[in-house]
DNA sequence: TTCCGTAACCCAAACGTTTGGGCCAAACGT
DNA sequence: ACGTTTGGCCCAAACGTTTGGGTTACGGAA
């Protein structure tokens, strides 16, 4: 691994033990791993290539970024890490970049703007060659004027205007959640819509709405209430819901922690849940079919939502031009909106 | 911000600029802001101070890097980010990074140790200046190697040999969790132990056996049942206990996840948790206080030992002599294990 | 035989920073 | 008045890598 006082290893190390320069060793061991263009001879390489891997060279990024101007470093910003969709998120573009020999440095900007943009200045001051944000909010401003500034970036879980992005289809993941309470016969339903910048509740909202509407059945404004995304918001929202004389018989709540929230504020109305009312959440968390009231949740493919924005971002670098992409949810019933069922 | 096609704002073009030499303004610019031993008069460095203000100067860390061996970059090793302990254990760690200008690199090592060996050496060929481990074993020959290897590091949550530590005193952890059931009656419990290389599981384990031993109360060993850190490792756990003729009255889980696993499994099989059965978790996580059944737990200062973890290695780094730190653990009495009472 | 092409290398510059040595002039001590 | 200090700055080398441009030497074509 690495010794203990040892000279690192470097190119001219290697060259002197083999007398060789430099240039011809660092052309070998950069090159399509058999005959480069103006590689060297098939035995001198193979030489080359024994004693790299004998004494364990590892290229020095300070050197390579220094001449190329590139780090291999890719910054990624989200809400918080703490936040189980985004850190699933993360994981994926983390295991991508990986394959690709990149690095990722991510941080939190707890969606606020200040910090956003400290912490993108020391990403940029680290040299990332890309950045990822996972915190876009609809119409932004801050990401605008990046995008002119030349920053090359992609969006995640969340988009804004028409910068690239990956995120879930959430108009269809609001509408399969609205067609699967219908479908139980709820006509009489409320929305936990999250932070109202955040695209991710507002067009789960929206086609959440959007269904019922098509179905005659129109969801009131104040049915439709904005909480963030955690539990306790979550618990805040619905219980004001449920102490309001004509409660609702549904509640969905645009994020699972959140809707976990609503499972507490039920229970301390006395209400049992999957009988009494409904409640679903989103994102199908992991914890979401394991808790004592199985949740009925849309699923996302997380970790590929962050795996395929770290492709697109690899193509954005490479000079490609790219599309957004939006990946299909598919509802996950368990029996929090009602009679016990097999789950998924 | 970045300017789109202007060439990076270097020393060289801040000098030239104010028709100095690229040395005088790096010495500016390093010095301790007032005054360094051979900086310059102090016009001049406020001329180079504003003007590389204006500029939005950023040193580029390729170039200092390379130059002085030093990255400031930590690289941090976890199981999983997903896991919201270590994601918030690791959210302080960034935190105290960022106010000492040092960046961190996180990764998973999912406790495999193929992965950790593959992990560490990408970190290490980052050249990043130390690592944080939160993923050590008990009897870790990988660390051990890495720290004959001169390798610097510590190791946060998870204890191992005596290599630099921070974690919570899980003994004492225990000995509270043993104290509040035996306190409510409970001589008949079990435990849910976590893996069994995890010194977090083993520490508090042992401290709650302790305590019961030392009442006179044996926790029989087919009481004591090892399960990964996560909820439906906890389920099958528990069901497995409430299955059996004679179940305990009480559950210790070492993990809050591992505890809702138990909840459902409590549930399943027809019990009232809080008074037909008693289960309280560990770490405090927000969501225990918000669940339909508020859960017990053991509250553990994790964005706190996060930070210290990093000052320590901070410390290391600066070629201090360092001791372990074990923070102290709170006891967060709720329903899951008794009566309703009003939160801390 | 001469000339060209090419395989297989070497050379050198450049990327941005830091840092041990200068060097000059002004200030100071005696 | 003369030597010494010191404040204030410049010089140059070095860190490890990449890459456009040589330079050989050899094989084959004309």
């Amino acid at each position: 691994m690495a010794d203990p006082k040892a000279r690192p290893v470097t190119l001219r190390s290697i060259a002197d033990q083999l007398g060789l320069h430099v240039s011809t060793v660092s052309r070998v061991l950069n090159g399509p791993s058999e005959g480069g263009a103006r590689a060297a001879s098939g035995d001198t390489a193979e030489r080359i290539r024994r004693l790299a891997a004998e004494l364990g060279y590892q290229p020095d990024p300070h050197g390579s970024g220094l001449r190329t101007g590139r780090s291999r470093l890719v910054g990624v910003l989200v809400p918080r890490l703490s936040d189980l969709v985004l850190s699933t998120i993360y994981e994926g573009i983390d295991e991508a970049a990986g394959e690709r020999g990149l690095t990722t440095i991510a941080a939190n900007s707890l969606d606020d703007d200040e910090t956003r943009r400290t912490r993108t200045k020391m990403l940029l001051a680290r040299r990332v060659d890309g950045l990822i944000f996972g915190d876009a909010r609809l119409d932004d401003a801050f990401l605008d004027r990046l995008a002119t500034d030349g920053v090359r970036f992609v969006l995640v879980n969340r988009r804004a205007g028409n910068h690239p992005s990956v995120t879930p289809d959430d108009r269809l993941g609001g509408r399969l959640a609205a067609e699967h309470l219908l479908g139980l016969g709820h006509t009489d339903v409320a929305v936990i819509a999250g932070p109202p910048f955040a695209s991710t509740g507002a067009d789960r909202t929206a086609g959440f709405v959007g269904h019922y509407r098509e179905h005659g059945i129109r969801v009131p404004d104040d049915r439709v209430l904005h909480s963030p995304f955690d539990t306790s918001g979550g618990r805040a929202v619905a219980d004001r819901l449920l102490r309001s004389p004509n409660r609702p018989t549904a509640i969905f709540a645009v994020n699972d922690f959140a809707a976990i929230g609503a499972l507490g504020a039920a229970r301390d109305h006395g209400l049992h849940v999957g009988t009494d009312i409904a409640i679903m959440g989103y994102n199908d968390t992991p914890l979401a079919a394991e808790l004592p009231i199985p949740l009925t949740s849309v699923a996302v493919p997380m970790r590929e939502i962050g795996r395929r924005a770290l492709e697109l971002l690899t193509r954005l670098l490479a000079g490609e031009n790219v599309d957004s992409e939006r990946l299909r949810p598919v509802l996950a019933p368990r029996a929090s909106t009602g009679p016990r069922r097999t789950g998924p």
